[in-house]
DNA sequence: TTTATAGATGCAATGGAAGTGCATTTAGTG
DNA sequence: CACTAAATGCACTTCCATTGCATCTATAAA
């Protein structure tokens, strides 16, 4: 059985043949891809379909979306094992203000921060806008 | 002269009936606010003059637009001699999941962020997602 | 005071993106 | 094959940001 498969069923999401290409899609990107950045890669391609896919993708923690700040969200694929979760998976993420491309930076975690008493921390976004190693020049 | 007056001139922001009448109100609401938010405070008001006068104050450092990931920008006025600058006045966000509120934490700057080399900061958005004090019933 | 001009405002319209309702098709199961 | 739930396709809606252009207003020059 194919390896792309076998992601989507250790996640019990049915691997249609549109999911299998989303995925495949979405692996081989090293940047974090918007709804629209799927659906002009793929001629015949219905957004809602796209869009549902996304959701399921992200309900069952295949991918998770990253708000960069440009009004567009992004998806971007979850690193193996990982929950999601606020100190422990939750990455730095950077947008190139240049280049107009969104990064995970998975190995940089987001730093514990301390709030005022009463407050409850349950998500943390962090985004750092700037020059990307391409752009920058150096 | 009034002292809203005052804080329009020495930005040399015309001081306008209506931008009166907003940062006033920007300046007795302890959260950020948004356009709409705005808008329907202002009984017969037009919401592109508000938006501009948004604008304004933003490109003049009067105030700072804040995006809490809720999809609508929202707006706080700036502290006193804030340059907006990275590592300087940029400070945390928080938005509260119950009451929908979204505050400015100006004490709590944004720590510094360790980049990979080759990546450069201009920008940072932090926000912290959870519940604010009055509803987190501690 | 009149006039010229830049700036501010009002109104209409556009555009991007997220999200939903419902009919239809497809794929598993017995 | 027949049944049923899931997936897909299409149309439509909503929300918010943003712009073009006409009109009004305030300030400063004549
Ligand atoms: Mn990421
Ligand atoms: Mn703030
Ligand atoms: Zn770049
Ligand atoms: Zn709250």
């Amino acid at each position: 059985m194919d390896k792309l498969e076998k992601t989507l069923e250790s996640r019990t999401v049915r691997p249609t043949a549109m999911r299998l290409l989303v995925l495949k899609f979405l692996l081989q990107k090293k940047v974090a891809v918007s709804l629209t950045n799927i659906e002009e890669y793929f001629d015949n391609s219905e957004r809602t379909t796209l869009y549902r896919t996304l959701k399921t993708f992200e309900e069952n923690g295949i991918v998770h979306q990253i708000d960069d700040g440009t009004g567009t969200i992004k998806y971007a694929v979850c690193e193996e094992n990982c929950n999601c979760e606020l100190e422990q998976d939750l990455h730095l993420h950077f947008y190139c203000n240049n280049c107009d491309e969104t990064v995970c930076l998975t190995e940089y975690k987001i730093p514990h921060i301390n709030l005022p008493e009463g407050y409850l921390a349950e998500n943390v976004n962090l985004v750092i806008k700037g020059l990307c190693e391409k752009c920058s020049g150096h």
